[in-house]
DNA sequence: CGAGGGACCCGCCAAA
DNA sequence: ATTTTGGCGGGTCCCT
């Protein structure tokens, strides 16, 4: 959760650049998950023209690797292409009985002990469990698989109920579209909140969905389309996130009782509205306290948390440490420019 | 940090 | 009969 220590941090920069993206092609894989990775890593995007990913897709094999779908693809390297890649991602694997071959699993070991972070989607989480990069950790996969994952592998501590788990050094997700959301989740980590926003935008997806959200959201898409009710109370909401605002507000919004909003609410988001609500002002608080030097006490009441302690409290709890330290964080990690 | 008061959440149930 | 609603209670969490 926390991530990586300080020192840790610095020692790689050293070693590893995250904007160099490998991910792993294999026969026999979903196009989807490698295609959310292309989406959001290979394409040219103007919001990262100051600094662009450079994705690599490799195989073991030389391809052409059939695909599920009927199709094939030829991958442009190989796994030497590990050796300079800082960001290593892990699609589903089509056949979770299959053992990595021994090159693989070392090869992702290296990548990882020279300080590459290792990001799974989906069932990619047992390729990285049988490295045994998952030991000890946490991690998310899909939650059809999350007990064979357990089963197999003891030492992993499975999470099923979150869409990802951000281990530091170690990401993992869950069904191909929280793939999305954890792919946001890097870019963020990377160049910021306004900027993995824009990303969003473009995909025409959710800004950003908590790693730890429910994995079970019935609708299973956002209700942000304008003409259901919870999703007009949701925008007016995010309009005024500086006001003080109670549930019952929301549910005056959406003409509907407290309780059957916070039911429909609960339905279509996957979390309480309260909860909802203070997840969103921590939100919206992150470009402030990446961008600006106002004090944490004036970005918490510019959006929405007049109590500075509250304040604190609330972002912790949603992101795991406090508004200061992010903010810390956040510099140090945007100062890490390696040279090309 | 701790206590008091209030907001929130959620199971339950009667009513629509 | 089945589904949806919304009020209630009390336990929990949040906020001051």
């Amino acid at each position: 959760m926390a991530g990586a220590s300080g020192l840790y941090d610095i020692v790689r920069c050293y070693m590893a650049n995250p904007r160099k993206v490998a991910v792993l092609a294999f026969p026999g894989m979903a196009p989807f998950e490698l295609g959310v990775v292309v989406e959001v890593f290979g394409l040219a995007r103007p919001e990262l023209a100051h600094d662009p990913y450079e994705l690599t897709v490799f195989a073991e094999q030389a391809g052409p690797l059939a695909a599920i779908g009927g199709f094939s693809l030829t991958p442009s390297a190989g796994l030497e292409a590990l050796r300079d890649a800082g960001t290593v991602v892990i699609p589903g694997c089509p056949d979770k009985g299959a053992e990595p071959s021994a090159e693989l699993k070392g090869a992702l070991r290296d990548a990882h002990a020279r300080g590459a972070r290792m990001v799974s989607i989906c069932s990619g989480a047992f390729t990285l469990a049988a490295a045994g990069l998952l030991d000890g950790r946490e991690a998310a996969t899909h939650w059809r698989f999350a007990p064979l994952l357990a089963e197999r592998y003891p030492k992993v501590r499975v999470r099923p109920d979150v869409l990802y788990v951000d281990d530091g050094d170690v990401l993992s997700s869950a069904g191909s579209a929280a793939g999305i959301d954890l792919c946001l989740h890097l870019v963020r980590l990377d160049h910021g909140s306004e900027v993995a926003n824009a990303v969003a935008r473009g995909l025409v997806v959710a800004p950003h969905r908590d790693g730890g959200q429910a994995q079970f959201i019935e609708l299973p898409v956002s209700p942000r389309a304008g003409d259901q009710p919870v999703g007009r109370a949701m925008d007016w909401a995010l309009e005024r996130l500086g006001a003080p605002l109670s549930v019952g507000d929301l549910a005056r919004q959406a003409h509907m009782s407290p309780r059957t909003f916070a039911r429909r609410f609960h339905e279509a988001v996957g979390m309480s509205p309260g909860r909802w609500l203070s997840a969103q002002r921590v939100a919206a608080s992150l470009p402030l306290l990446e961008g600006s030097d106002d004090p944490v006490e004036h970005v918490g009441s510019a959006v929405g948390f007049p109590n500075p302690a509250n304040f604190r409290a609330q972002f912790r709890r949603h992101r795991g440490l406090s508004p200061a330290a992010y903010r810390r964080a956040f510099r140090a990690r945007r100062q890490e420019r390696p040279a090309a």
